[in-house]
DNA sequence: ATCCGTCCCGGGAACCTTCCCGAAAATCCT
DNA sequence: AGGATTTTCGGGAAGGTTCCCGGGACGGAT
């Protein structure tokens, strides 16, 4: 086991005072001679002794930690929104714990109970894709532990929340591809049960209806962000008597992939297949064509989550708060068909 | 603040029983009547009572959590090898703290701080770029925290690693280009203080000395693992006058974004120059031509460092392991000149 | 000399849990 | 029945910290 390191008490032992006056001493309190806190900060030091936190948080009530709970690091959406959250948590002098969910609505659970349980003073939420309940959501909520969903929000609790404009950068996005003389636009959609899922797709449809352009279910692709459907499904878009003359993908890998196989297919993209994917990713502006896609700040909608998050723990009473951080259209070549 | 909530304590109140019957009810502890803990555990349900972790964590000396400092997770490798630290680690029943350097000495000693003084029960850890002092790191060996490095290891500590083989796969990757007819391989480096960096160049300028080919200083890049220098190292190689046939490139990013200006410029490749990127990203299969790389497999070092860690957490004593996780060549379309 | 105010400091409770130990109650044995 | 043993439980310390409160020392004022 760990070797034994110094506490406040063997200070206090060795310099035979008490320990009430060494832990004044360290917090630089008023009440205490500065020869004596001197003596102390100088043992500390030599000791190298740093107070307990586990001691420390349990008997302040408060951690200075916020929990962050997300589906993946690996998704470069969230490994972005943590870098944003980390930021603003660490410049405010707050610790970040973050927890997978894996995706998965039982390890989302554990995830939320163990950082209750390590009495964390807030949680950045955004949700597992398989998350159709919402019970070990609405627990915090009741405890009155601060709480901001970002991105993947949950519409029907109580909380506060960073969005982006699904519904509008979708339909904007077909409309898009609509100018560019697409009249059979597949979508890529994700899983239904998110709302962010849902707002995208009716984006998409509404479009269609505005432009009196008819909806066909067969274009319509329900994913669940798992790259290795991307072949299947592909395939059975382009094998489809009408094959699709427009895209528009759930993220830039997909998109990729897709471009990958239609060119072996002897598709030319843009004249043949206009592609639209989402989340503007480095990579779409390395390859060929480059790739129009859907800029979706992940930083600053971490950043801007951590703020709401930090000023609701410092409030000490929550005000429901609904921030939009608008995601942009960026049209490169893949679906430019009139330069 | 956060709405109370129910501690072991309340139980014991609402029962009329003392806290230690709850306890020991609540780990059922065989002193306990069979009725009694029946009605604990019902009332415990009931205010849905969960342990508070910072209690019992200090009463027991161990927090059953391991705490992983790694550059960041916007890096795919390490967001990957995070994915595989935490599968070898919930599956024991342990949690994950996971704090990210952003590749600054400052942070990384920071975040090592916080965890010790938050009594992780070990440590994971793959060092920041710029971490050329290791006192912060020596520190948990003195004081017997377990303690794994995996990848960006230290060869100077006394403390377990896992590595992997980069010399001798920058050795192998060098004489796969000389192979292809390469003369002049240009080679991006990354920061000399690694420890892995400075065994992959040696690797490279191995092969080459083996093979009699004369050494051009020109023709090694130190890089920082930014992209952004991608550009400007770029056009230097290529405004030599003798200008490099191969490439190999500190990481598929960089490789293809090379690939890609080297192109615009008018080059074939793997023809004109041969390039080989390094972490055999997914991208690497989709793009034009298809990427030749190094498959460093993060998921399965992180495994093995957790591993690893919880075994000498469980021994209760540290023996020093060093597991080599080998990585390899795949060879693709951008660095065969041959087929 | 007495009193008061200031300056320092120590004792002890509290945060919540676990665990040791002793005691009470229940059961068993002869 | 009476003692021995088992079962069940409570008290209290411990873990390391903070913080309230009370008290001692000492200076100056009356």
């Amino acid at each position: 086991m760990a070797k034994s390191v110094s506490t406040i008490r063997d200070i206090a032992r060795i310099l035979g005072i008490s320990k009430s006056t060494v832990s004044r001493a360290l917090n630089n309190h008023y009440d205490v001679n500065a020869e004596t806190a001197r003596k102390v900060q100088e043992l500390a030091a030599q000791l190298d002794y740093h107070p307990n936190l586990l001691a420390q948080h349990l008997k302040q009530q408060r951690t200075n930690t916020i929990g962050v709970v997300i589906p993946e690091t690996v998704n470069r959406f969230f490994a972005k929104a943590v870098g944003g959250i980390q930021e603003v948590a660490n410049r405010a002098g707050y610790n970040v714990m973050i927890c997978q969910s894996n995706e998965t609505l039982d390890l989302e659970r554990n995830n939320l109970k163990t950082l209750m349980a390590s009495k964390v003073d807030g949680l950045l939420i955004s949700v597992s894709r398989e998350t159709n309940q919402y019970d070990h959501l609405q627990y915090p909520i009741d405890k009155e532990v601060p709480l901001v969903f970002f991105d993947r929000i949950v519409e029907e609790l109580a909380a506060s929340q960073v969005y982006t404009n699904n519904y509008d950068i979708c339909f904007e996005g077909t409309e898009h591809l609509l100018s560019q003389g697409c009249k059979r636009i597949a979508f890529v959609a994700g899983p239904q049960n998110l709302y962010n899922s849902r707002n995208r797709l009716n984006g998409y449809l509404d479009a269609l209806k505005k432009n009196n352009i008819a909806i066909s279910e067969s274009l319509i692709v329900y994913t669940n962000y798992t790259i290795n459907e991307v072949e299947s499904y592909t395939r059975a878009l382009f094998n489809l008597r009408e094959r699709p003359d427009g895209v528009f993908a759930i993220n830039d890998m997909a998109a990729i992939e897709m471009m990958h196989i239609l060119k072996k297919r002897g598709l030319n993209i843009p004249k043949d297949v206009a592609v639209l994917g989402f989340n503007n990713e480095t990579i779409g502006r390395l390859i060929e064509p480059t790739l129009s896609s859907i800029d979706h700040p992940a930083s600053d909608m971490g950043a801007a989550a951590a703020e709401i998050l930090l000023k609701q723990i410092h409030k000490d009473e929550i005000v429901q708060e609904k921030r939009l951080i608008k995601s942009r259209l960026v049209i490169r070549e893949s679906s430019n068909r009139i330069a």
